[in-house]
DNA sequence: CTGAAAGCGCTTACAG
DNA sequence: CTGAAAGCGCTTACAG
């Protein structure tokens, strides 16, 4: 393995003189000089050590993102995206899958803070947990100590975003679209109130319906895990306790899809019956039968504006928060209500005209 | 910032001593002498630079994985898997998605190379580009020569993978199933010969065959993209000319799912008409309608064992290739054939009693 | 059991 | 435009 120094002496100049050529910033060189070098380090194969380079510079080109899990579509998304633009800039992108474990979380923040990574950005939702967050804010700050980039793409310990995609707006959007197919009673399935993530997504609801002139009514929330077994469980609820609607909206499509498999095992035709919508727009929702309504979310996009502003803050700058914007997307698990609403036409257990628990 | 100095400094013992505790080997250092250590080192919230010991050790805890693109299931399953095991043992993991663009590869590889990852691994497979597999082997060599460990997933230029899945075993596992429900024509929609896992799979379906006692017959095979598009004009390309089929094995699940959309379309019933089956259970093969009956590949598992094999090479050993054993998951879209055979029963344009081209 | 010292491979003021 | 030298923060023979 060659060193700047075989390089220096092969060229015939100082390691400094190697150095300033090699290092690629615009040192004034004599042209035949530089060239010499050049034709040195070609020769040898010179590759430059990140790591000594690194130690003098107090960080290493390397960004670090923080998932919930890499195997998640949404994270996979994201982080892609994040590679799109570190690519472009040279960096190295290491992936943090904590499994929503504070002390996972912790733990990798301190080996990226101990490899003095560039900047860290966190994709996944914060949790509420004190004492972790007193460990993260304390490599967070030691991160920042030596100049790296720190950026949130969803809430994290009340903290805003630096760069988000915008939850409330697209679950607002969705509901207004339901009412205009004419639903008035549309149901929600949220998820664990714990995440912000789901917080936000539920007050988008609210905002959906208020927008819409439609008052909220808490009966027809269901909270639950962000899964399929989260939106077939939620259906049940809904029903056993006789709640009136004519159109589901869930908190991710997840959840939708569990819901739409329930339907047809009660034999409820969506969306006949019933419309469903999600939310996310992973791949899997254009391939269920029926195909799903949802909100599209820019992920990709989402990692690379997050990238950016790294990249932004490592050169000195203070950028503007963003908001990224959803997009509807139709399929068709959503359509006009029928005639009556859902109680007065399915056998449910305890269900009555107006959707009270009997 | 803390560093060792201060620590040191804060304990009153030597930069050595202090070294010799935090650095986690088990030297010999006096009870006493040790506490002081820790305390100090707590005190300060120290938290080694892992750039300095990766200069002095001449690499990093850090494991590259060389993917076709984070976001396709199949490799962010095998990513997690690293991770897994990397977590395990203090190593931070970084993605790299090539798009099987060889340049990245390559560039991606000296990127590695410069940071002195501790090991590399290939989880997609190589191309047959000598010029870039020359520049591959010497960063590679280059890697090796810093005591790098460098593990392949799936066959690389011409070289055996060091841990792999048992890809012609799983396919020749699913046509015998088939063979076993009665079918005797079972066409194969391949993937591109220029891809060597797409030729193992190509070459399980000739072994099925042969294992069933039943004949190769090229007529009945179509190569083309591992995509749902390609499953579509592949199940076209066989009708047109005619072939005669009961049963359609394909290379990956995408295609398969694309033939089941396809045979949707064309009003033919899968598996009353005609069986269906994918390979690699991503998780959407389940979630179709019907629902696919695949191989599953033990992708996660296959992520674990790569990171083990490097870690192995890195302790000095020279551990054992393997392959992983693949299982069959029979779903929905399998069943006995139909009486007749396919072309007797459906529309095709060309098509006679034997499945000759017109 | 402990310390002084060299060295890992770079970069960057500081002189010239 | 070029070089000598200090320093980034560790680890590890080498002495004692």
């Amino acid at each position: 393995m060659a060193s700047i120094t075989d390089v220096a002496r092969l060229a015939g100049v100082s390691i400094a003189t190697a150095s300033r050529v090699l290092s690629s910033a615009d040192y004034a060189v004599s042209a035949p000089t530089r060239q010499r070098v050049l034709e040195a380090a070609t020769r040898l194969d010179y590759v430059p050590n990140a790591l000594a380079r690194g130690l003098h510079k107090r960080q290493v080109p390397v960004v670090g993102v923080n998932v919930h899990d890499i195997t998640d579509p949404y994270f996979s998304e994201v982080v892609r995206g994040v590679e799109d633009r570190a690519g472009d800039a040279g960096y190295l992108v290491i992936i943090c899958s904590s499994d929503r474990d504070p002390e996972r979380e912790v733990s990798y923040v301190r080996l990226l803070r101990s490899m003095r990574a560039g900047a860290v950005i966190f994709a996944s939702s914060g949790f509420d947990d004190p004492a972790f967050n007193a460990a993260l804010d304390n490599h967070l700050a030691g991160m920042r100590a030596y100049g790296a980039a720190v950026v949130h793409l969803s809430p994290h310990a009340r903290r805003e975003p630096e760069v988000s995609v915008d939850n409330a707006g697209g679950i607002a959007a969705m509901v207004e679209a339901l009412v205009a197919l004419g639903h008035r009673e549309i149901a929600f399935l949220a998820g664990p109130t714990s995440l912000s993530v789901a917080r936000q997504r539920l007050e988008g609801y609210r905002d959906g319906l208020a927008a819409a002139g439609r008052p909220f009514d808490e009966r027809l929330v269901e909270h639950g895990g962000l899964s399929q077994v989260g939106g077939a469980v939620g259906v049940d609820r809904l029903r056993a306790r006789g709640a009136s609607f004519t159109a589901l909206c869930c908190a991710n499509d997840l959840l939708a899809i569990g819901a739409l498999r329930r339907f047809e095992e009660l034999g409820i035709h969506v969306p006949r019956q019933v419309s469903v919508a999600g939310f996310d727009d992973i791949e899997m929702a254009a391939m269920t039968a029926p195909s799903l309504s949802t909100v599209r979310l820019p992920l990709r996009e989402l990692g690379r504006r997050g990238f950016d502003y790294a990249d932004h803050v490592l050169s000195g700058e203070q950028p503007e928060h963003e908001v990224m914007p959803t997009s509807l997307v139709m399929r068709e698990s959503t359509a006009p209500p029928p005639a009556a609403t859902m109680t007065a036409q399915l056998p449910t257990h305890t269900a009555n005209a107006r959707g009270v628990p009997a």
